[in-house]
DNA sequence: GACCCTCCCCTTAGGGGAGGGTC
DNA sequence: GACCCTCCCCTTAGGGGAGGGTC
């Protein structure tokens, strides 16, 4: 058996690029002997920190970690290296877990809103929902993401624009109840766990793409519906931005839904 | 409400450092307009830029995959990044899987190192083990981390150095079975789905602490014992390295332990 | 005094040359 | 001709100055 190796054939060996192994030597972690030509000897005792190397870099190891642990290695060390990994592991597993479901979450709320009917006004029964709201009255759409991501700032985890579960408006109604007023009254979004309560109850909702400037007119109409329906206005109308600038830059994909509680 | 901010009102809204801002703009991110004194001036309609970037690099995505998104928003896109993302981390869940019943086992094997008895010859039952093993002669320590290197090119997914589940060596008997004869006659480690089968039955065993070097003498100890019981060996010996240079630099610390069949 | 500007250097773990010598 | 050597530049996503102007 050969008893030294040129580092062409460490890198063979290890499937490595030679340039990594200089690295490695560079940061300390192994130092070869030099032959008379300056070409580096890598000696059958050096092997096995190759080895370690390898092996904890398949761990993801960083090097200044590995070449800490090659000048002090004991059985202790050693278990307090590999513990220190298994609670990374479980860690990141945890953080992954949660980022899944919130992708996937995304993904079915962006599927939902291709699929139920526009510019048709339907009735819904729905539960009691929070949300987080900023009671700060706004008028324009840009506006609108200043007071979004001062929502976010509060719970910032479980919150998200992409996909969102439900970012919307309240939507003043004239004195008269027979269309809407200027601009809008708060920003809310919704979150199983903020403290502002939106009321469950009979509702009545219509869905439309395109720009949310129609939302006045949108608003007319299912008045009208509803008083056809002998159903009064509860309270101002919510407005749901499922698809907007954030998703699509095309505002024929934008979608927004109007909510509206009657008695 | 105010309709433009200086880069450090952003960062605090955002929570990220006015650095960070400017990188995002030389990357092509967002382009605000600049004041008469060259300070930039971010406008309500940029807010929504930042918006996405701050949710998608929660997400892990690269700046650059992120400019390609707000350049290109749809639908469809939308969903294929957020699909692509699920995919990313069921592949990393899956391996950190992996990666965790690997690191957890290592830990097992190495507290296990530590509990049986040094220097005593114990009757052992074992099944049949599998591994994969290199059959070349050798006969220092320091060789037989190359044969280990080599081994691992072969199945390179689940063998591992640190608290290795078994690597070890053949040790060859004499012909007048009365102790050792010079070198190793093969290394090889221990895996499930190995080539190589080790018979099982019955079995003495012997751990010993410190240098490698004492197989010869523990062994010569084994052959006696066995005679004393009226068994004879019924293959070459086997030397499992449990803890050795790899995991403690002190040699005090090392295991070796001594298998050896007998009818 | 706090904030903004533009350089410029630094971090991880190498990869990819260039220019020159060695087997 | 294949391999080795030593520079040197490049990559991500910013962080941390220095030196100078602005609110």
């Amino acid at each position: 058996m050969q008893s030294t190796f040129k580092i062409g054939e460490l890198a063979k060996l290890y499937g490595i690029g030679t340039d990594a192994i200089r690295y490695y030597e560079e940061q300390g972690l192994i130092t070869p002997q030099r032959g008379e030509n300056g070409y580096r000897r890598y000696s059958i005792r050096d092997i096995w920190r190759m080895n370690v190397i390898r092996d904890l870099r398949g761990l993801g190891f960083p090097l200044e970690r590995i070449r800490a642990y090659l000048e002090e290695r004991s059985v202790e060390s050693t278990l307090q290296l590999l513990d220190e990994e298994l609670d990374a592991i479980d860690e990141r597993i945890v953080q992954l877990g949660r980022q899944r479901a919130n992708v996937q979450s995304r993904i079915k709320t962006i599927q939902n809103s291709q699929t139920r009917p526009f510019g048709v006004v339907e009735t819904l029964s729905l539960p009691t929902r929070f949300c987080h709201e900023i009671a700060q009255p706004f008028t324009t759409d840009e506006e609108m993401d200043v007071l979004i991501k001062q929502l976010l700032n509060q719970g910032r985890e479980r919150l998200y624009i992409i996909g969102s579960a439900g970012i919307g408006a309240r939507v003043k109604l004239r004195p008269d109840g027979k269309g809407r007023a200027e601009g809008y009254a708060s920003a809310f979004i919704l979150d199983d766990e903020g403290p502002v309560a939106l009321p469950g109850g009979q509702y009545l909702a219509l869905r439309y793409t395109g720009s949310t400037r129609q939302t006045a007119q949108y608003l007319s109409a299912m008045l009208r519906q509803a008083e056809v329906q002998g159903l009064r206005p509860a309270e101002d109308a919510l407005e749901f931005v499922w698809i907007d600038i954030h998703e699509a830059s095309d505002i024929s994909e934008h979608i927004t839904e109007l909510q509206l509680r009657v008695e």
